[in-house]
DNA sequence: AAACTACTACTAAAAAATTAGTAGAAAAAG
DNA sequence: CTTTTTCTACTAATTTTTTAGTAGTAGTTT
């Protein structure tokens, strides 16, 4: 298993590619294309992306047909949690109330997010 | 003023220098140097960073002594939120309860943080 | 004031990230 | 069974980002 300070950091375009395949599962390079926005960058562009991924572990492949077919190999989770404790340190010392706060401060929040978040809050308390 | 969406994104270098204005206030160019770990870069490479700085209307100068003193023009919070933003859309489909619920479930959060939280949520369900 | 130092502007080189071409293999079509 | 299409591996070109050198200027020191 994987630690998570193993976890790389991915460039712009990198996490482009994982975000798509977090979101489809798994696919093939085609696949891949077929989520992204026009226009759409050449078979081999994403290919390469897939590639790179592959050799930092975030990627990994199975064969299906002629081809291979591509999965995550890193929780989106994960990655998503080390992006936020970096975001954390660097924006709100480390603090998650900050982080709260700075949400309710500045931007809208409707009153039923508010009750879910309470709602978490108080389960989570009790433990 | 200037609009959130006019918020240009930063590369990783240039966010440094931003993280270092943002916690200092002010400084010239030497003052930025002194926070930064070792080994510490050229004069003239953070320069070229400050100058691109300024050219994304992140940064803005004012004469003093010899040179000049640099610092930001655009708060911490607002390239925050705006990061923060992508964040919670890219990870947490745009709700904040889901960004909560996955501190609560995931990290350790103290017993005063929680109650901080709280204090937050209940105050900010009052307006 | 001549030599030295400290600073910025401008330029350029180096490294990293992004985009894509080509060759070859294997499957599909005719 | 030849032609066409589809796919991957490998390579290469382009663009962006990062790092830093050089020249010029203005202050500092002796």
């Amino acid at each position: 298993m994987k630690a998570i300070n193993d976890i790389k950091e991915l460039t712009r375009g990198e996490e482009e590619i994982m975000q798509i395949l977090w979101k489809i599962g798994e696919g093939s390079i085609n696949d891949i294309i077929a989520q992204m926005a026009e226009p759409k960058p050449k078979y081999t562009t994403v290919a390469t992306f897939v590639k790179i991924l592959e050799n930092k572990e975030f990627v990994e492949h199975k064969p299906k047909g002629k081809g291979f077919i591509y999965s995550p190999r890193v929780e989106r989770d994960a990655y998503a949690r080390r992006n936020l404790n970096s975001m954390l340190s660097a924006y709100f010392g480390g603090s998650l109330s900050q982080l709260v706060n700075f949400f309710t401060e500045r931007e809208q929040i409707s009153a039923s997010e508010m009750e879910q978040i309470l709602y978490i809050m108080q389960r989570a308390k009790k433990k």
